[in-house]
RNA sequence: GUGACCGUAGCUCAGGUGGUCAGAGCGCCGGGCUGUGGCCCCGGAGAUCGUGGGUUCGAGUCCCACCGGUCACCCCA
């Protein structure tokens, strides 16, 4: 038998109602808020990946899914979505619009990492940028959006932890000062820290190794080496948050996986996850757009993942929508003419089913049952002789036999009953 | 990429120390009610016991490998 490929899901009629009521609750909050919809290549060039998340990143260096086309281009299955909004805006001179631009974008990326809970290599994410608002309180504004989206979906007890990253001003200094200090104790340091120091120091601060932490109490901290500007713009974004009474938790070791990150950034954490927690995550991006060739851009972003934000909400488990009528035909020509009466039905906005199996009038009724209709239309060669039909209350069982000539105008006011 | 645990019908699971052990419940199809659902009763279909080797007279039961699942590490949504 084949099978999906691993750590790629199939959702099932249940589980794609839930999926999708998720994501209705997520466009709701975001039209609130002003965002609009683009639609993205789930298929970049790898390049664009490598050049904004950064090469020495893990998701470069080792999960993306990365494979040569006909032609000979290295392409790549987008592993997150900000790199590709950011190049449809460059390419599409979206920064030519009104500013800010809010946009949103909801799809699949996908990570070759080893499947775990909350931990897909197909998996989907809400992903919102905004364009061209360099003030915190858009990274606020967003903060709270993020939170208001999880909340719609029944998410609760969540957690938000911030830190600034300050900008490449105070950042360098910062990463030469830490790089320095990584070394001094690089004796004491685990295997993996000893080569972030090389790579990419600021990694090496969220190392979960008791012995590192240990060490890294005495490391110099970046708030220290932040910029005036900087240090303002994190004050004025903690300023926002506790003016829309949003809890936050500064975490000084809060560090993301990507290098594009200015200034802000920030994470939301729910429990119940497992080692995954992070249910959503995102922060500022000033230098990306330039960096990426288009015009120096402000940005800011953040992005829900879809299966994880699902595994913390209620699972409003939504059924199929019950007919509202169900048509038992009995003999080809009761069929035939079930066949056109179900499809005119439907065209006045009816949810009509019927059955063409030759099924036993016992089979079609447990059919109807199943579905939850709300009526049966028996249509069988006695009632085709009188031209008449059966219509059957399926939940009180009562049943009346009419001319076809009466059905029209019953069928009219069921359908008054049902659409006001 | 590393580790631990797990892998029997569509689903949830039973199957001491290897020898009618290939089962149950639910679901599905049908019958009892020859044209009337939901309850009840009866019957049926459906499993090469993840795959491939090995040990043995004989393996779902023991061993090995592989595949897959789950969780954790790394990292991340």
């Amino acid at each position: 038998m084949i099978k999906a490929v691993r750590g790629f899901k199939d959702l099932l009629p249940e589980e794609a109602g839930v999926f999708r009521w998720l994501e209705e609750q997520a466009r709701e909050i975001l039209r609130r808020y002003g965002f609009s919809e683009i639609r993205l290549p789930i298929l970049e060039r790898t390049e664009l990946f490598a050049r904004s998340i950064g090469e020495s990143t893990d998701i470069v260096e080792k999960e993306m899914y990365t494979f040569q086309d006909r032609s000979g281009d290295s392409l790549t299955l987008r592993p997150e979505a900000t790199a590709g909004v950011v190049r449809a805006f460059i390419e599409h001179g979206l920064y030519n619009r009104p500013k800010p631009l809010k946009l949103f974008t909801i799809g699949p990326m996908f990570r070759h990492e080893r499947p775990q809970k909350g931990r897909l290599r197909q998996f989907h994410q809400i992903d919102v940028e905004v364009f061209g608002a360099a003030s915190a309180g858009m990274d606020a504004e967003l903060v709270a959006l993020a939170l208001g989206i999880l909340r719609a979906g029944g998410a609760r007890d969540l957690r938000l932890e911030i830190n600034s990253l300050g900008c490449p001003g105070c950042r360098g200094p910062y990463r030469e000062a830490l790089r320095e200090f990584l070394f001094s104790r690089r004796e004491r340091l685990c295997e993996d820290c000893r080569r972030r120091a090389e790579r990419n120091p600021l990694r090496a601060l969220d190392c979960k190794r008791e012995g590192c932490q240990r060490e890294y109490q005495e490391a110099p901290m970046l708030s220290a080496f932040l910029c005036e500007d900087c240090r303002r713009h994190y004050q004025h974004f903690k300023t926002y948050l506790q003016e829309g009474g949003i809890l936050f938790i500064e975490n000084p070791r809060l560090v993301r996986g990507l290098d594009y990150y200015t200034r802000t950034i920030f994470e939301i954490k729910a429990p119940g996850l497992g080692a995954q927690d992070t249910v959503a995550a995102g922060g500022r991006y000033d230098g990306l757009v330039s960096a990426l060739g288009g015009p120096e851009t402000p940005a800011v972003g953040f992005a829900i993942g879809m299966e994880r934000w699902w595994l913390v909400s209620r699972g409003s488990q939504r059924e199929v929508a019950a007919p509202d009528l169900f048509i038992a035909p009995l003999g080809e020509e009761a069929r035939r003419w079930a066949f056109r009466l179900a499809a005119l039905l439907r065209d006045r906005g009816l949810k009509v089913e019927s059955d063409y199996e030759g099924r036993s009038l016992k089979a079609l009724l447990r059919q109807a049952d199943r579905l939850s209709a709300r009526w049966a239309l028996i249509l069988g060669e006695q009632e085709l002789q009188e031209q008449r039909a059966l219509l059957r209350d399926l939940a009180s069982g009562t049943q009346l036999s009419l001319p076809f000539r009466d059905l029209e105008d019953l069928l009219n006011r069921v359908l008054i009953e049902i659409l006001f």
